[in-house]
DNA sequence: TATTGTTATACTCTATAACTATA
DNA sequence: TATAGTTATAGAGTATAACAATA
């Protein structure tokens, strides 16, 4: 055995400073992967805060925009909306005037941006993009890797 | 201009199957991080259903066993609650007999999970570190450079 | 019969503000 | 003065169930 130099006599107490715990949840990766995406949530939040809408809404305006003329019921399954939830969220990005919606078939509808809609589109995903480089220029890690692992833990 | 064959009539019209939509999303790192931590929150909630309990109090019973004796302020800080959503939770473990307090000082109490507690923690940490185990080992990526990874994206 | 959209409702988690007591 | 805990309350976000209309 290396000897050992002895440590402080404060430094062998638990809890001295008593604010740093112990956390075992450090060794999972799925609490690792809630805080990092809790973190980068947050900088949504903040960036979409001017413009009045929701991480959600957000998310629901790009999925339109990129898609116009999509079926509600699609977008809603990408994003992982249930239908009762998303009646009231249309109704509120139409009642902004971002969206507007036709029937397709009777029981369907189509959604597209309106220009306004396209306008907060653009500027808003412009600052989330340029947000989500800035959190990706410093990892320490194979981007394309990086995306595989997560979309293998999807399904 | 290379030469090309025309395609059939109806792979010309998008939208034709009706289901795939095009997602500007899944470029981000955000998006990415927050669907795969859905995912395994999901797998989380179902290891969970059993015993009665949601994941933010599975946390705070596994880092309250892991720091017998802790402030309650310090757990809250850790796990990023509020002091006023602490208190009902602390209540409700209380209540089921898991988690038993002291006054420290006359304002902050320490926390110790009950013999009960022990138990509940053990059996919910077990199936969830084997799920968190089996959720990493087809991880086509380095383990430690990815913890690394998620811990940079943190503050 | 299965799907789409709607309505109503409830539950969880989180957020804010005000208050008391204590270090 | 800053911190700890409490209380009350409000807001997202999400969940279920039931319904009508349509494919």
């Amino acid at each position: 055995m290396a000897p050992r130099i002895a440590p402080p006599m404060n430094a062998a107490a638990p809890r001295a400073g008593g604010s740093k715990l112990v956390s075992p949840l450090d060794g999972l990766l799925g609490y690792r992967l809630r805080r990092a995406s809790m973190a980068l949530m947050g900088d949504l939040v903040e960036i979409l805060r001017p413009f009045g809408i929701s991480v959600v809404e957000a998310s629901f305006l790009i999925l339109v925009g990129a898609n116009p003329g999509c079926r509600q019921s699609d977008v809603g399954r990408a994003l992982a909306i249930k239908r009762a939830n998303l009646t009231p969220l249309v109704g509120r990005l139409k009642a902004r005037g971002l969206v507007a919606d036709a029937p397709i078939d009777g029981r369907s509808l189509s959604l597209t941006l309106t220009d306004a809609g396209v306008a907060l589109r653009d500027e808003a995903l412009a600052l989330i993009s340029e947000s989500d480089r800035q959190a990706r220029q410093h990892l320490a890690i194979d981007e394309q890797a990086l995306f595989a692992a997560l979309a293998s833990l999807v399904r």
